[in-house]
DNA sequence: AGCGGGGCTAAACATGTGTTCAGTCTATTG
DNA sequence: CAATAGACTGAACACATGTTTAGCCCCGCT
C-alpha cells in the first residue's frame, strides 16, 4: 500500500473514495481512466461522451470503465468526487488565507477600513485564481456541473454561497455598513465571479485576450471590488492602476 | 397558404425558415415536434434527447423528425432559429420602450436625473420579466444554448452585450459620468442579469420562493440596479420598497 | 373521376452504446 | 513453487440510436 503521490494528482490526496474499494497506487489505469474522462466530460458533457472515447483516451480497454467505477454513472461520480474534492481544499485553503488576511488587517493597526476591505477582496480574486484561472479543464468541468441538478452541484453552490455570505460579513465589517439588500448580495457577489466562468464560451469572443490570463482576471476581479464597493460610478481607485 | 396563427407560436410570425422549405401552415405535426423538442431540449438537453422521445411527445412518428427537419441536428437548428427569433423580437420591443422611456424622461422634464436612470433600469427590468420570467422552458433552453459555442449562441451573446451597451450609455448620461471601468461594466451587467439564469438549478434550492416569480425578480432587478449605480454597502432606496 | 403530392406511418437497417463474459498476464502471498 | 488476486483484454451481447425505405391516406387539383 504505498501511497506514492503522482504529479497529476496534485491536491487529491486526501479525498476519500467510495467506502469498499481499496485506495490502490493511483498511478494506475483507474486514475487515468478519471483523468481523460475529466478532459472529455468538460469538453463535450457526459452525455456526448462514451465509455469507448474515455477508455481510448487512456489508452485502454472500454471494460475497464465498468472493472473500475462499476459504470458509466460511476465514472462520473469518482469524477465529480476528485473534482469537488479539489475545490473544496482550494476553498478551505482559502478561507484559512482569508481569516489571516482579516486579523493581519486588524492586527497591524496598517491600514484604514478601506484597506482591510482590499486585502479582503484580493483574497478572493486569488480565490477565484486558484480555482477558475489555472486549469481550462477544470472550468469547463465546472461549468458543466453547475448547470446540473445533482446533489453534489447542489453542495459545491451552497459552500460557495456560504463563503461569500463570509467575505461580504468581512467586507460590511471592514466597510462600516451591512449591506443595503443583504439578501440578494451574496447570489450578486456569485453571479459576478461564477458569471465569466459559465460565459466564458460566449464571453471569449468578444475579448482580446484570454479572459482567465492572470492579468485580465485581476482586472477583472478588481472591477469586481469597485463595483460591490462603489457602484459603477464610484470614483476611480488610487492612480496606481496595474493590468 | 393560409398563414394562419396559433397561439403555440406567439411572436414567431416573422420567424424566417430555411430557404426551399414550404412554408405551410404551421399548425400541423412541423410545430408540435419543434415545440416538443424545445420542451425536452430544455429539460435534459440535445444529446440526452432521442429523435423518438421528440417524436413520442408530440405524439408522432419518428420519420417525421427526419421528413421534417432532415436530421435531428436540422430540429435543432430549427428550434433555436425558433427561439433566439422569439428573444430577438422580445429585444426589439424593449429597445423600442426603451428609447421612448428615455425620450418622454427628458421630455416631460419629470424627473432629474435619478429618475431617468430609474426609468431605464425599469426598462431593463421589464426586459428580464420578459425574456426570463415567462417562461421557464425558454429559460432552460436559453441556459443550454448560453453554454455552446454555436455561432447562434454568440450571435445571441453579441445581441445582448451590445444591449448592455446601449443601458449604460443611457445609464451613465442619467448618471452624469461614465463608468470607471468601462471595459468590464457591460460584461459585470450581463453577469447581473443571466447569473441567476443560468444558475437557477443551484440557486432555487437556496431560496423559499421560486426565484422567477414575478415579485422576487422585481425585488432582485431593483437589487441589481442599486448595485450597479451605489455599490452594495450604498444609501438605501425610498422607503416605498415594494416586493 | 383520376391523379399527384405531401403528411404521416410501421418496419427495418446500420451503427454506436453500456455492459458482460471468459480468459490472459503479472505480481504478491503462503 | 503453487496459488490466489486483481489489472487488463478482445469478443460478444442486448439495446437504443439516427436514419432509410416502402407504402398508406387524404386533400386539392384539372
Amino acid at each position: 500500500m504505498s501511497l506514492t503521490r503522482v504529479g497529476v494528482d496534485l491536491l487529491a490526496g486526501s479525498v476519500a473514495y467510495r467506502a469498499g474499494m481499496t485506495v490502490s497506487s493511483d498511478l494506475t489505469g483507474r486514475a487515468r481512466l478519471r483523468e481523460a474522462a475529466l478532459r472529455l466530460f468538460a469538453e463535450r458533457g457526459f452525455e456526448a461522451t462514451s465509455a469507448r472515447a474515455v477508455a481510448a483516451a487512456a489508452g485502454l480497454s472500454p471494460a475497464l470503465v465498468i472493472h473500475h467505477f462499476g459504470s458509466k454513472e460511476g465514472l462520473r461520480a469518482a469524477v465529480d468526487e476528485e473534482v469537488l474534492g479539489r475545490i473544496g481544499a482550494a476553498l478551505r485553503d482559502a478561507d484559512a488565507l482569508a481569516g489571516e488576511g482579516a486579523e493581519a488587517g486588524t492586527g497591524t493597526g496598517a491600514g484604514a477600513g478601506a484597506g482591510t476591505g482590499a486585502d479582503v477582496m484580493a483574497a478572493v480574486g486569488a480565490v477565484s485564481a486558484r480555482m477558475f484561472g489555472a486549469d481550462p479543464v477544470l472550468r469547463g468541468y465546472l461549468r458543466r456541473v453547475l448547470q446540473e441538478e445533482s446533489a453534489a452541484s447542489a453542495a459545491l453552490f451552497a459552500r460557495l454561497l456560504r463563503g461569500a455570505r463570509a467575505e461580504l460579513d468581512r467586507l460590511a465589517a471592514a466597510e462600516g455598513a451591512d449591506a443595503t439588500d443583504a439578501r440578494w448580495a451574496p447570489f450578486q457577489m456569485l453571479c459576478l465571479i461564477l458569471g465569466p466562468l459559465l460565459l466564458e464560451p460566449v464571453m471569449q469572443p468578444n475579448l482580446d485576450q484570454p479572459m482567465f490570463d492572470p492579468q485580465v482576471l485581476a482586472s477583472r476581479s478588481a472591477a469586481n471590488q469597485h463595483l460591490l464597493r462603489h457602484g459603477l460610478f464610484g470614483p476611480a481607485p488610487s492612480p496606481s492602476t496595474r493590468g
